[in-house]
RNA sequence: GGACCUGUGGUGCAGCUCGGAGUGCACGCCGCCCUGUCAAGGCGGAGGUCGCGGGUUCAAAUCCCGUCAGGUCCGCCA
C-alpha cells in the first residue's frame, strides 16, 4: 500500500483493497472494465484504475459501460461462500451498497481494452491514449520510470551531477543525419536538435564539472527500426581525470541497479572481451551471449582445397544443433540471406550417421569431410552452416545466420551483460581513401597503437567501448582526446583540414586551448535497456507515444503541414510535394 | 533507395492455392430475459467501398499491374 493513493475524490486505489478493510466504507475512482448483468436488481461491474480491478455490486438498472469513469463509494464486503475469484488480487472481497456517480460517460472503444487478443499496431497507435490503460503498457510504463529513478538514483550516489544540454544546437555534419529547425530571428540560418549532448559534454569536463550526467532526448533522422526511433532517450554521462576502467564501474552500477529495480534481480556478472573476440567468435560486435553457435575458424583445413566455393582467405563455420531437420527451402532462405548480407553464398551440410548430406560433400577430401564433420562437437542431426570470404565478412555473415537461427525470444534466457572493448579506431576507407571513424573523431586511440596512425591506420585500436546485453547494442563510450597534438593527428588521418577542423568543432577546439582535463564517457539506451527488461522485442512497447516505421505518428497525424504564416515568418520556400 | 510479409463489419481471424450471390467463426455493440457472475449465460438484432486505382474475365475478396498504409530486414544509424 502507498501512501499516494487518497486523493479528494478517492480514498483508495481499486486493486489495493483486501479482506483487511472489510467493513470499512470507502470510495474509489475508475474504468468500466467489465459489466455483468444479472436482471433488474444485480449486476458486477469491474471497476479498474492503475493498480487493478474491484468488484462492485450495483443494482441492475445502474446504466454504466465499458469505459465509462466511475466514482463508487460502497462497504467492502466479504464475497459470499464459493464465490471467491482468485485470479483477482481483489477476489475476496467486493463493494456492496453502492453510490454510484458518472464522473465520464464513454463510446464504446474502437478496441477492446484486455489483453486477451493481440491488436493490430496500426490501431493501437492511432488510439494509444487507449492502447496504454492495458495493463501491458502500464506496466511497461512503470518498468521505465522505475529505470530512470534508479538510474538517477546510481549517478547521484556516485557523485554525478545532472546538467541539462541545449535541444537547439550548432549543426555539425558528420554522423548521423540532423533534424534541422529554421531560425526566424535569423532567416536562412538553423538549429538542429543534438544527435547526442556529445560536444556539450566535453566542454561540461572543461567546465569543471568532473562528473556529469543527464537522462537525454536524442534526436537522429535517421530510417526507423525495431529498436530504433527517430528520438531516443539515453543516460549520458562523462567524467574527468579517469580511465576507461572507471567509466566502466559508474555504468555497471547504474546498468545493475536499473536491471534490479526493473527484475527484481541483480546480475552478479557483467562479461568483458574485446572487439576482436567478438568478431571472431561471434560475428557480431554486440554478442548475444544466452546460446553457443559460436563461430569456428576452418581457414587451415580449407587452405590449398579444390573446392572452389572455399577459396577465399577465410572460411568460417558454425553448428547448428538438430539443424538437419531444415528443409530445403528453409536451407535455400538461409542461403538468400547470407547472400543479402554479401557472402557469395552458404554451404551447408547436414551431419548423418553415415557422414555429410550435402552438395558440396563429394567434392571434400577426407581431411576437409572429417574437419566439416566435427566442427564444434558435431552430431548426427546437427546441421553445419559454412562461408567463405574476406575474414571480416565471413565472420559478419555467418554471425548474422547465427542470431537468424539461434537468438531466443527478448523475453527468454538470462540477461547477459558483455562489456566489448579495444574498438577499432577507423572502420574502412570511404571514396577518397580516408580511413571512417568508427566512433566520433575525439576518440582517443589506444596508447600502444599511436605509431600505427600513419602506417597502418585500420589496425589502430581506439580507446571506446560498448555494453551489449542479450545481442542488444545498449550503448557507447570512449575516453577522448584532450591533447591538441593527438587530436591534429587524428583529423589529419581522418583528412579534415586545420580549417575544416576550426569551422566545424572551432568552439571545442578553442575550449581544449584553456586547460582540458583528461576525460571519458558513456551513453547509453534507456528504450533499449527498458525493452529487455520488459521482455519486449520492440521499443514502441515501452514508449509512450512512438512512431511508426515510416516516421509518422498516426496520432497526431504528424508531421504535418505547417501555415503559411508560419512559412513566411521562417522565410523558407517549400517545395510542392511531388 | 531495396527485399519480403500483412490489409475482409468496431476488434481478432478463416475464405484467396483451384474466380461463381459478402459465405463462416469468436469477441464487441444494440434490445429483451436472467439475484452470484468474474472469458457469466439465454434469445433476438444491427453492422461490409473485402485498403485504394486500373486490368483480365460472362463473372474478381480470390488472378495480373500499380499505389497507399502498417510490420520485419538490407542500405543508413560518426
Amino acid at each position: 500500500m502507498t501512501n499516494y493513493e487518497a486523493t479528494s475524490l478517492r480514498d483508495r486505489l481499486c486493486g489495493s483493497i483486501t479482506s483487511s478493510d472489510i467493513g470499512n466504507r470507502l470510495t474509489v475512482c475508475g474504468w468500466v472494465a467489465k459489466r455483468r448483468e444479472h436482471g433488474e436488481h444485480l449486476a458486477f461491474v469491474d471497476l479498474r484504475d492503475r493498480s487493478g480491478i474491484v468488484q462492485v455490486v450495483v443494482d441492475g438498472g445502474v446504466d454504466v459501460r465499458s469505459e465509462y469513469v466511475l466514482r463508487v463509494t460502497g462497504t467492502v464486503t466479504a464475497r459470499p461462500e464459493g464465490t471467491v475469484n482468485d485470479k483477482l488480487s481483489t477476489g475476496e472481497i467486493e463493494i456492496t451498497d453502492c453510490v454510484v456517480e458518472v464522473l465520464s460517460a464513454a463510446e464504446p472503444p474502437p478496441f477492446q481494452l484486455n489483453d486477451r487478443v493481440d491488436i493490430d499496431e496500426q490501431i493501437r497507435l492511432r488510439y494509444r491514449y487507449l492502447d496504454i490503460r492495458r495493463e501491458q503498457m502500464q506496466r511497461n510504463l512503470r518498468v521505465r520510470a522505475k529505470v530512470n529513478t534508479a538510474l538517477r538514483a546510481a549517478m547521484e550516489r556516485q557523485g554525478f551531477c545532472e546538467v541539462e544540454t541545449p535541444m537547439l544546437w550548432a549543426p555539425t555534419p558528420e554522423g548521423a543525419r540532423e533534424f534541422v529547425v529554421p531560425s526566424r530571428l535569423h532567416p536562412g540560418d538553423f538549429y538542429v536538435l543534438p544527435q547526442s549532448p556529445q560536444i556539450a559534454k566535453q566542454l561540461l569536463m572543461v567546465g569543471g564539472f568532473d562528473r556529469y550526467y543527464q537522462i537525454a532526448r536524442c534526436m537522429r533522422d535517421e530510417d526507423l527500426r525495431a529498436d530504433r526511433q527517430f528520438e531516443f532517450t539515453q543516460l549520458d554521462l562523462e567524467a574527468s581525470f579517469v580511465t576507461q576502467l572507471d567509466i566502466m564501474e559508474f555504468v555497471s552500477q547504474a546498468v545493475l541497479d536499473a536491471a534490479e529495480a526493473a527484475t527484481g534481480e541483480r546480475p552478479t556478472t557483467i562479461d568483458t572481451m574485446t572487439w576482436a573476440e567478438a568478431l571472431d567468435r561471434y560475428g557480431v560486435d554486440k554478442p548475444d551471449l544466452r546460446f553457443g553457435m559460436t563461430l569456428h575458424d576452418l581457414s587451415d583445413v580449407f587452405e590449398a582445397s579444390e573446392v572452389k566455393a572455399f577459396a577465399a582467405p577465410t572460411v568460417k563455420a558454425i553448428r547448428v544443433p538438430n539443424g538437419s531437420e531444415y528443409s530445403r527451402s528453409r536451407l535455400d532462405q538461409l542461403t538468400e540471406r547470407a547472400k543479402d548480407l554479401g557472402a557469395k553464398g552458404l554451404a551447408w551440410f547436414r551431419v548423418t550417421d553415415e557422414g555429410l548430406d550435402s552438395p558440396l560433400d563429394r567434392f571434400l577430401s577426407d581431411v576437409e569431410r572429417a574437419a566439416v564433420r566435427s566442427v564444434d562437437g558435431a552430431q548426427s542431426g546437427d546441421l553445419i552452416l559454412v562461408v567463405a570470404d574476406e575474414y571480416v565478412q565471413a565472420c559478419k555473415v555467418l554471425g548474422a545466420l547465427r542470431v537468424d537461427i539461434g537468438s531466443p525470444p527478448v523475453s527468454q534466457g538470462p540477461h547477459r551483460y558483455v562489456w566489448v572493448t579495444e574498438f577499432p579506431m577507423y572502420e574502412g576507407l570511404d571514396d577518397e581513401g580516408n580511413p571512417v571513424p568508427a566512433h566520433h573523431p575525439f576518440t582517443m586511440p589506444h596508447a600502444d597503437d599511436l605509431e600505427l596512425m600513419d602506417t597502418d591506420p585500420l589496425a589502430v585500436r581506439s580507446q571506446a567501448y560498448d555494453l551489449v546485453l542479450n545481442g542488444w547494442e545498449l550503448g557507447s563510450g570512449s575516453v577522448r582526446i584532450h591533447r591538441a597534438d593527438i587530436q591534429a593527428r587524428v583529423f589529419a588521418s581522418l583528412g579534415i583540414s586545420d580549417e575544416e577542423a576550426e569551422s566545424r568543432f572551432g568552439f571545442l577546439m578553442g575550449a581544449f586551448r584553456y586547460g582540458a582535463p583528461p576525460h571519458a564517457g558513456f551513453a547509453f539506451g534507456i528504450d533499449r535497456l527498458v525493452a529487455i527488461f520488459a521482455g519486449e522485442e520492440n521499443i514502441r512497447e515501452v514508449i509512450a507515444f512512438p512512431k511508426t516505421q515510416s516516421g509518422s505518428d498516426l496520432m497526431t497525424g504528424a508531421p504535418k503541414a505547417i501555415t503559411e504564416r508560419q512559412i513566411r515568418d521562417l522565410r523558407i520556400r517549400v517545395s510542392p510535394k511531388v
